[in-house]
DNA sequence: CATGAATGAGACTTCATTCAT
DNA sequence: CATGAATGAAGTCTCATTCAT
C-alpha cells in the first residue's frame, strides 16, 4: 500500500518536474531562440541541476521535439474539438483558424520558429523525412484541416475540383505568414477579425460554381452571380408549377 | 593609364571575392543552417583564410545580412521587371508568384530560413522593427505586391473593399508554406501549375462583389445557398406531386 | 554523517582547485605578464581543461580580480598584524615596510604589475574608481599606514603639520619603486636594510619640531641627539686640551 | 639643385609623416592602453595605411619604443635645463619634480603605463637588462638626480652619508605613486603644492643641519656635523701637538 | 534520483605582419 | 614610398554532455 502511494507521488513529482523543465525551456526558446539557450539556463529557469535536465532529456535536441510533440498534440486534440462543434463547413474553418493562431500566440509564436528551426536540420535528413516523428505530428495535423474540406466536397458544399494542397498552403500559410505582423501589434482581440479576412476568400474561392464563359472580362463573382439569378428563377418557376 | 586599369582590375578581383564568399556561405547555409555553419568552413568553401572572411564582412551576422541584402535586391529588380511585362492584373500576380518561387527554389529556399532566423533575433528588438535595414526590404517588395493589387482596383476589376493586407499573407504566405513540399519533390516543371492553383482562387476572392454581409448585399455564396435549398424544396415538392 | 563528509571533502577539493588555479596563474602573469597568459596556458599549467578555468572564473579578468583581491586581503592582514606587534611608531613603519616588500617579493613583484594592469583598464571608467572593489582594497590597506601615522601625532611623536598623503606616496611609492632594483639583484636579505634606508629619511622628516616624549621611549633621533651632546662635550674638551 | 630641394622635401614630408603617427600612437596607447590600441587604429588615426606604419616602424613594439625614446628624450633635455637655472640645490629638486611630473601629466601619465608594460616584456630578458636602450635612457634620466644630488654633498649642504639609491627611489616613486591621485583630480594647479609636499620631507631628512631657518632648533644631524668638524679640528691639533 | 564539476571541441573574432601592386 | 588585401595563428569564451558522488 505505502510503497504503492509512495511510488503514486514519486511518479507525480517526476511528472510536475518534467513539466516544469518543458516550460522553462518553451519560455526561454520563445524569448531568446533556441541556439541563444543554453542548457544551463534552462536549468536555471527550472530550478533543478543541468545534471537533472539531461537526466529527464538525453539531448537539448531531444527536449526541443518533445516541446513541439506537446504543442502538435494539444493542436491535433483542440482541433478535432473545433470540428465536432459544428457541421458547418465555414464554421468549421473559422474555428480552425482562430484554434492556430490562438495557440501560436500562446506561445508568442515560438513554434513557428522552433519548427523551422527543426525542418532546418532536418532537411538534411530528407530520406527520413516521412518517417520523422515531427513531420507525422505535421501530417497528423493538417489532415484535420483537409477531411473537413474532403466532408464539405462530399456534402457538395464545395467545388469538387478544387485544390486540396493549394487550398491547404494557403490556410495554414496565409494565418503563419500573418502571424508576424498580428505580433507586432500584440492586439489580441483583432485575431477574430483577421481570421475571418483569411478564411472569407479562401471560402468564397473554394465553393465556386461554373466558372466557364468569357463574357469578356466578367470576373468569376460577377459569373456566379448571375448564375445565381438564374437558380433564383427557375426555383420560383418551380415553386409555382408545383403550387 | 596603367594605373587605372589596374584599380579596375584590383576592384573586380575583390568584387569577385566578396561574390565568392557569399555564394559559399550561401550554399552551406542552405545545406546546413545558419548555426551549424562556422565561419571556418565558409572560408575553406570559398578558398581563403578565415580572417579574410571576416576582412571583407566584419560578422558572421553581416555575412547574413549582406545575403539576404543581395537576394532581396534581386527580388525587387525583377519582381518589379514582372510587373512591367503586362497590365493584366491576374497576370501580374502570376508572374509575381513565379518570380518568388523560383528565387526562393534557387536558393534552396534557404531564404525563408534566414530570414526566419534574422527576424527570429530582430524580434527581441522590437522597436528597432521599422528601421531595421531588412524589414525596410520585406517593406519595399511586400509594396510592389500591394500595387499590383491597388491598381486592379482602381481599375475596376478587383473588389474595393478587399483587405489588402490579408490578400497579401494569403499571397506570400500560401507561396512559401507550399515551398516545403515543392522542395521535397524539386519537380521544378510543376512549378508553374503550383502557381496556378495558389494564385486562382485568391483571384476568384479578389474579384467578387460585395459581402459586406448586410441583408440588402446578401454575399453571392450566401444567396446561392439559399437558391440550392429552394430548389431542392422545390425538387421535393415535385417528386412528391409525381409520385 | 558520510553525506557531510563527503560534502567537507568535496568543498575542500574545489577550494584546492580554485586555489591551484590561482596560483598557476600568478605565476605565469608573473613570469609573463597578463596579455602575454593565455587561458589555454594557465589551463595546462594547473593540470585542468580549459573549461574547467572559466568554471572557477568566469572571465580572464576576474581571474586577475581574484588574484589581487587575495593579495591585498593578504597584504591588509599581515599589516594589521604588524602593526599590533608593537607601539613605538618607528618600529611599526619598519615592519609595514617590510611587509609589504616581502609580499611584493613573494609575488615575484607582479602584483605591481597586475595592478597597474587593473588601474589602467579601470582609468577609462573613472566614475566608478571611488566604488570598484579594488580601489576599495587599496583604500583599506593604505588606511593601516595613515592610522599608524596619525596616531603617532596623537601621542606626540610627529609633527602635526606633516603631509600625510605626500608621506604615504613616498612610503609606498619609494618601496615600490626600489622594487625593480630590488628585484634584479635578488638578494633578500639586503631587504632589511632596504627598507630602513626607505623609511630613515621618511622618520627624520617627521617629527620635525619640540617632540619631546619619555625617557622609556625615547625615539632613534632623541638618541641620536643625546649622542650628538656627548661628541660635542668631547669636543670642547679636546679643544682645551689642545689648548 | 633641385633635385636636392626634392630631396629635402621628401625628408621633410617623411619625418612629418613619422612624427604623426608617432603622436598618434602616442594618443591612442595613452587612451586605451598598449595592448587594445591595434596598428590598424593607428594608421586610421594617423591618416595613412596599416603597411605605411610598418614602413616607418618594423615593429608595434618598435613604436612604442621609439615613443618611449622620445619621452625620455625630452624628459632628458628639460631636466638638464632645469639644473642649469639654479645653483641651488633645493631648487633643482623642485624643478626637476615639477618636470617630472609635467612631462607625465601632459602624456596623460601614459608614459608611466608604457613604461611598465615595457619593462614587463623585458623582464623575460633580464640578462639584457643592463644594455637594453630603454634602460640605458633611464639610467642617464635618474643620474641627472643623482648628479644634483652628490654636488649637494660636495658644496657641504647634504649629509655626505645619505643613501643616494633610497633617495632616488623616495624621489621617482613617491612622484610617480602620487600621479594616481593626482590625475583623478586633474588639478593642475596643485602640482606645485604637490611637488613642495613631497621634495620638503626628502630635503628635511637630506640635509645635515637644521632647515626650519631658527637657530634654537638646529637639527640634530646639523649639529652631528659640526661637532664632527670640531672633533676633527681638535683631532688635528692634538696631532699637530703630539708632533 | 539528483547534483554540478569537469570536459574539450569548437565558435567567432582580432591582430601584427607581409607583400604584390 | 604607399597601399590595403590577405594571412593564419592565437585568443577568449561557450556549450552540450558525462560521470563520480
Amino acid at each position: 500500500m505505502k510503497t504503492s502511494e509512495n511510488k503514486n507521488q514519486t511518479r507525480k513529482r517526476l511528472e510536475q518536474r518534467e513539466a516544469d523543465i518543458l516550460q522553462a525551456a518553451t519560455g526561454l526558446f520563445a524569448a531568446d531562440g533556441f541556439h541563444a539557450t543554453s542548457t544551463r539556463k534552462i536549468a536555471a529557469a527550472t530550478g533543478v541541476s543541468e545534471g537533472t535536465v539531461f537526466h529527464y532529456f538525453n539531448t537539448k535536441n531531444a527536449l526541443l521535439l518533445a516541446i513541439l510533440d506537446g504543442f502538435y498534440e494539444g493542436l491535433i486534440e483542440t482541433a478535432g474539438e473545433c470540428v465536432q462543434q459544428t457541421m458547418d463547413t465555414r464554421e468549421r474553418l473559422l474555428l480552425l483558424a482562430r484554434n492556430h493562431l490562438r495557440a501560436l500566440l500562446e506561445n508568442q509564436a515560438i513554434m513557428m520558429r522552433l519548427i523551422q528551426v527543426y525542418l532546418s536540420v532536418d532537411v538534411n535528413y530528407y530520406l527520413d523525412y516521412k518517417n520523422s516523428h515531427i513531420h507525422q505530428l505535421n501530417y497528423r495535423y493538417t489532415r484535420i484541416f483537409d477531411n473537413v474540406i474532403k466532408e464539405g466536397i462530399q456534402r457538395g458544399y464545395l467545388d469538387e475540383d478544387l485544390e486540396l494542397s493549394a487550398m491547404r498552403d494557403l490556410f495554414f500559410g496565409g494565418l503563419e505568414y500573418g502571424m508576424r505582423t498580428l505580433l507586432g501589434r500584440k492586439n489580441t482581440n483583432r485575431i477574430a477579425s483577421y481570421v475571418e479576412e483569411i478564411v472569407e476568400p479562401l471560402w468564397q474561392s473554394m465553393q465556386a460554381g461554373g466558372n466557364s464563359g468569357d463574357a469578356a472580362t466578367l470576373s468569376t463573382t460577377r459569373r456566379l452571380e448571375e448564375a445565381c439569378r438564374r437558380v433564383e428563377k427557375a426555383a420560383q418557376k418551380l415553386e409555382k408549377a408545383a403550387n
